[in-house]
DNA sequence: TCGAATTATAACCGGACTGTAACGAGTCCC
DNA sequence: GGGACTCGTTACAGTCCGGTTATAATTCGA
């Protein structure tokens, strides 16, 4: 089993060098040129370890690390800079780094910094099951009403309040065909005055961020001249 | 759960230093003058993490913790040395280190890197004696119902008692999603006729307390459209 | 195969929700 | 009785969300 790294770094010599250094040791190596391109790949997961540059245009290094600590991807994580200041250092560990390593630096030292950060156990997210938890998982899907989080393959997605609603209503009887007007009257509360097709952009919102190739749906079906359902079959 | 570490350095002065700092942030702290001495303490475990010196007469620390990883002992470690060079590096890391840091260094990152070195390892799964938990600890926040105290890396921080209420409410429960009623109704008593957004004030104060950036909570997160929730992810 | 019906998707704007500062009333304790 | 502290309320600013509209894509029946 190849170990798999991603590199994010907005300096194209510098990621080249560290892309090739990892690959001639074995690694399969993926490199993002910025923070932006990186978020989603992190997010699908399949990572051993990220590497990330802490200065780069737009979204930094420490950003993206706390957007992916806060969807619960706990990935070894190692930042490179050149900026040797304590408040920097503060910033790189609060947002959830494992270690953090000064431009410039010998490739050897990072490569054992790797090494070590791979052979410490990777952390798993034990959902804790005290008591009757309210929870539904529906394949790698799991909505926990108690909390108000859903994750997907034990990655946090970011619902607002009304698509959750909509996803928690779908889930509390998968397989069920909901009319929109359903829909409608259990999240909407009942006696709504509206286009029955305000429900079409919401799921759509919904399959955005739930599904990974949303025009095929593999959760959130399409129930042609009914309305929507989730799906069961998982 | 209070934290322990073993300190290793025959440098009487380097020791107490590190050993004080710890200790006024909470951790239980063991000194050792020399890696003889320590092996025998470091085998009995019971340790969440090692601090070694390096080059000490005698046994060096790398000796030392090449003997424990030998003995299957995979506690995170952390060496600390004046050396800079590179072959030093190797060898620590081969011995089994999981960081090293170069002296001079400055306490606070020895310290940064010491909590990442902890938040590693799978959290245990807490003890968690249903109830009765009379004392919280999510990141370097802990709340001691006993005392009634809440301390902040290790410093008091003084709450109201309303706001003290609020965030033990939020502890009994890390991760729960609470709804301004929710809070409302365990906070201020059953049946509390006042306007729900009174909780945001309360909440507000108490991250200006709590939170180094109170624009972005480490602790207090917001759930939108429904309230609060204590981040456990930490 | 074509056209009508249905659904998907993108973009926009008004409004809802939250954050925060300020103020005043109430309370407790010297 | 006065001062400090705490809490509830109000007001306002900023952000995010949801409903709408318009248009593209898809499905299905004729």
């Amino acid at each position: 089993m190849t170990r798999k790294l991603l590199i994010v770094d907005d300096e194209t010599s510098m990621r080249l060098l560290l892309a090739g250094y990892f690959r001639r040791l074995g690694f399969e190596v993926e490199e993002k040129e910025s923070a932006e391109d990186a978020f989603q790949s992190a997010l699908s997961g399949g990572y051993d370890c990220f590497i990330f540059d802490v200065q780069m245009p737009g979204m930094s290094g420490i950003e993206l690390l706390r957007k992916l600590r806060e969807r619960h991807i706990h990935t070894p994580t190692l930042f490179l800079t050149a900026q040797d200041k304590l408040e920097d250092k503060v910033a790189g560990f609060e947002a959830g780094t494992d270690d953090y390593l000064t431009k410039p630096f010998e490739p050897r030292e990072l490569e054992l910094r790797v090494e070590a950060l791979l052979r410490r156990p990777a952390r798993e997210v034990e959902p804790q099951d005290t008591e009757a938890q309210q929870r539904i998982e529906i394949g790698s899907l799991v909505i926990d009403k108690r909390r108000h989080e859903v994750t997907l393959d034990g990655a946090l997605v970011e619902l607002t309040p009304l698509e959750f609603q909509i996803l928690e209503r779908l889930a509390s009887e998968p397989g069920r065909a909901w009319s929109r007007n359903d829909l409608l009257d259990e999240v909407w509360s009942t006696e709504y005055e509206g286009y029955q097709r305000n429900v079409d952009p919401h799921i759509n919102r919904l399959r955005q961020k739930i599904e990974n190739d949303p025009k095929n749906p593999r959760y959130v079906l399409t129930v042609r001249g009914v309305g929507y359902k989730l799906n069961d079959a998982l």
